[in-house]
DNA sequence: GATCTCATGTCATACCAGTGTCATAACATT
DNA sequence: AATGTTATGACACTGGTATGACATGAGATC
C-alpha cells in the first residue's frame, strides 16, 4: 500500500521534479499529492490524512507554519519543511511549530528522499502493520479501529465485522450469500436482508465515505476506492 | 529523568562546544556522554543505552558507520550524523546504514539542539519517566500511583493492573481474552465475567473519569481520552 | 493458630444496545 | 408501465453487559 506524500510548493517547476522524483525513485512507493498555495494545503490537511507532508513556508494565502499547525492539531503526522527561509529564528520557529525537519533551500533532493524514507521508518514504529485501507478508509485489525479520513469513527460489532470481511476483498463483488457465510457464519437461518440492513448501517457510520460501498444491482457488494 | 546523549566527535573543540550546549540549554534534560575515538565509542555502545546518539563520521578507530550499525544492531536509537563529508554518496550511505538525520557541517547548534528534540519526541521515548496518562487519567508505573484529574485514587492490585493494561493500549478494543492473558496471565480457570466485575470496580475508583472506559459490545472495551 | 478483614472471584438478575425482521418506499431494468 | 431489486425506517426481541449480593481464601492482627 502506497504511502500518502503531500508536497506543498509555490514554484511549479520544482514541485514537478520532486513529485516525478518521488513517483519514479519509489517506484509506486507514493502517491503524491500537490498543493501550489497555502489555502489549497489547508484544505487538503483537513480532508485528508498522509504518510508524509513536504511544505514550503513562505506561500501565497497560508503560510506553511500555519499548515503545520493545522496538521499537528489533527495527527502526528511527519512533516518537513523545505524552504530558503535559513535563519535561525525561522529554523526555530519551524521545529516550535512541531516539525520534523528543516532543510534549507538549495537541497539535494536525494538526500531529502533519503530524510523521507528514514522519518517515515521512525514513525511508522509505532503503528502496528495489520491496517487495511482503502480510499479513505482505514481499519486496524489490532485495535479494532476504524478511521475516516483519519478521524476515528464509532463502529458496532456486526458493521466492523461486515467491513471487514469487505476490505478483505477489496474491489470485488461480493454476493449478499458469501457475505452470510463469512460475517454471520455460525447462524445461517437469518433472512439474507440482513446483509441489506447492516450495509445501511455501515454506510451510516462511515459518514462521507458511504459512497465507496457501491452497490452491485442483482449480484451484491463490493468496496472500492471511490 | 534526563535523556542519555551520546555524541562521538574527534575535534575536542566542537565536542566541548556541543556537550556544553547540549547541558546548559536543556538545564538538566541531557546526561552527556562522550567519545572521542571510534573504538571508545564501539564500547560505549556496546555497554550502555541511549536515548539519542550524535555520531561524526571520520573517526580514529572505527568510522561512524560502524558505530551506527553497531548500535542498529542492538536498538533503533535515534542517529544524527554530523560530519563534512557532504557528498550525495556519504549521504545516502548514511541514511542506509539507518540513520535518522544526517548534519553537514558547518552546522548550527540551535539547530541541530531543535532537531534533536523533534526527533527524540518521534522516537516516543520521551515523557516523563514512567507515566502513562489517558485524559484525566494517568498513571505513574514506578510508584504505582494513580490519578484522576491530579488528585491520587485508592486502587486495588487487580483493578491497577487492568487499568495499566488498558492504558498500554489506549484507544485500542481489548478482548475479554485478551485481557484475560494479559491480566490474569497465571490462573487462566477463571471465568471471563470476571473481566466485567474488575471493569466495574474500576470504573467506580476512576469516580468520574470512569466515562473513559468505553464498552464495545460483542468486542471488548476500550480506554480514552473521552 | 484463631479470628478478622479485605481483595477478589462467582453468580443471579435486570436492563438495554445491538441486531434481525418486516412493510413500504424508492429505484433500476425490461 | 410492469416487475424485480435495493433502501430505509419502525419495531421487537435476544443476548451481552451492568450490577449487587454473596462466597472464598490469603494476609494481617492479636
Amino acid at each position: 500500500m502506497a504511502y500518502r506524500l503531500l508536497i506543498v510548493e509555490d514554484s511549479p517547476e520544482l514541485l514537478e521534479i520532486m513529485s516525478v522524483f518521488y513517483r519514479e525513485e519509489g517506484a509506486g512507493l507514493w502517491t503524491v499529492d500537490t498543493a501550489v498555495n497555502g489555502n489549497d494545503a489547508l484544505a487538503k490537511v483537513s480532508d485528508e490524512s498522509y504518510d508524509l507532508m513536504i511544505l514550503d513556508i513562505m506561500l501565497p494565502g497560508a503560510s506553511g507554519f500555519d499548515i503545520c499547525k493545522a496538521a499537528r492539531s489533527k495527527s502526528d503526522c511527519p512533516i518537513i519543511f523545505v524552504t530558503a527561509l535559513s535563519t535561525d529564528n525561522f529554523i526555530l520557529k519551524g521545529y516550535e511549530t512541531g516539525c520534523d525537519d528543516y532543510v534549507i533551500k538549495p537541497f539535494s533532493i536525494r538526500h531529502l528522499y533519503a530524510k523521507s524514507l528514514a522519518l517515515l521508518k521512525r514513525a511508522r514504529k509505532s503503528d502496528d502493520g495489520e491496517v487495511l485501507r482503502c480510499g479513505n478508509i482505514s481499519l486496524n485489525k489490532k485495535t479494532m479501529m476504524v478511521k475516516v479520513k483519519g478521524r476515528p469513527i464509532e463502529i458496532k460489532s456486526k458493521e466492523y465485522f461486515l467491513l471487514l470481511y469487505l476490505l478483505e476483498n477489496k474491489d470485488a463483488v461480493l454476493t449478499r450469500k458469501t457475505i452470510l457465510e463469512h460475517v454471520w457464519c455460525d447462524d445461517l437461518d437469518v433472512s439474507d436482508r440482513i446483509v441489506d440492513s447492516t450495509i445501511k448501517r455501515l454506510r451510516d457510520c462511515l459518514g462521507e465515505a458511504a459512497g465507496q460501498i457501491r452497490t452491485v444491482i442483482g449480484r451484491g457488494y463490493r468496496i472500492s476506492e471511490e
